[in-house]
DNA sequence: TTGAATTAAACAAACGTTTAATTAACTTTT
DNA sequence: AAAAGTTAATTAAACGTTTGTTTAATTCAA
């Protein structure tokens, strides 16, 4: 009973922070809107900013899994475990845009310094995993010499770019405004195609592999 | 003098609204940051939405200049709009990054609807002309058949995933935690050159093109 | 002397948090 | 199995701050 509690003030918070941020959204909007008593939420979780660290730590658990399974799969090629990576961040970033959009706007407002330095160690040990897969592929002379880390930087860029803003993206895919984006299987499709396809020809050498869809 | 003040005032503004974002910022904080009186700001702007409205409107204004010019060149071949919008976006993004996280934000928190939409009306018409240079490119079969709108994400979003976080742009580019990353022209340069060959694989057809650098 | 610029002080409202009292849910004792 | 005891869950109310904004008085410049 307690536990589900829990779960239903940090459900009802991701999608407050997430709309309002972490500042404009109040333990009262937040009591309210989550039908609990406004002392509740200290009492579960200590304070306001105890929440919030506590609601990332439980959902960035879920954010490690699909490089750690791909890095040590040695039957993938560079550009196979570079797909897959791509299906993992899209998946991810698509099925959870509210925390998504929380650790954006953490990632963006510097002053809540140790909630900052939380967000930004998750991102390290993936960027570096991913220059690894691509520097492997450059020696193999399987890709051309790039700059991994911006590669790296334009994969995440471009679905960043889409999860930005729900208004913004209905606008790049001619949706009505209304519409709720991030629910339209299309977008994954379309995210998924541009993106390898972009990568792959950034990465190849030979073209003519392209080819063969 | 006035003028000097408000703008100062402005100036400051930007800088804390870009640190602790727009809730996070108090009329006294600000107050006591630009050396005035807590009234004043309010006597200048009216209130403090109104003063994050006039923030925009003034810095917004500088941000459409190149695409303009550019789009009407006929001297420029597809290839060679694309990279100077390229390098306009660069040069605008990291010569103000602090303007740029505010107006991040804003596209990341839905709740203030009249801010959040003046942000969006900006990006809109960029986005248009963009693609629409793309696609003539592609009806003149210079440009392979790309996702027009995903391209314009992806080199948006290259260099916003750089702004994104000073912190983790030093852990992109190597350099030491406590640098500020943007003044550092390495970046311009490695963002520059990645971003361009990165849509130039992408979108030229004649892979023979791309070795005449 | 008139109007704008500037100030310190005060305003009500909203903020995160705490308190003290009450209810609910188990344990232990009889 | 009922009663007593114990801990946890829940509540309304209040706490002291801080918030954005306004007032009324004062200084400054033309």
């Amino acid at each position: 009973m307690s536990v589900d509690k829990k779960e239903h003030i940090m459900n009802v918070a991701v999608a407050l922070f997430a709309e309002k941020g972490f500042e404009g959204t109040s333990i009262r909007d937040l009591a309210h809107e989550a039908d609990v008593n406004i002392a509740m939420i200290n009492y579960y979780f200590g304070s306001k900013e105890n929440l919030f660290v506590t609601l990332l730590e439980a959902k960035a658990r879920f954010m490690r899994e699909k490089i750690d399974a791909v890095q040590n799969d040695p039957s993938l090629s560079e550009l196979e475990k570079i797909n897959q990576i791509i299906d993992g961040y899209i998946n991810r970033f698509l099925s959870q845009p509210a925390f998504h959009r929380v650790l954006q706007q953490e990632l963006l407002v510097t002053n809540r310094e140790m909630l900052h330095q939380n967000v930004i160690s998750l991102f390290i040990k993936n960027t570096q995993d991913v220059v690894a897969i691509i520097e492997k592929g450059v020696r193999k002379k399987v890709f051309k010499k790039v700059d991994p880390q911006l590669l790296f930087a334009s994969i995440i860029g471009t679905i960043n770019q889409v999860m930005l803003s729900r208004n913004m993206c209905n606008i790049l895919m001619n949706n009505d405004a209304q519409a709720d984006p991030y629910q339209n299987p299309e977008l994954k499709t379309r995210l998924t195609k541009h993106i390898k396809q972009m990568v792959q020809d950034h990465l190849l050498i030979q073209p003519a592999l392209q080819k063969k869809k």
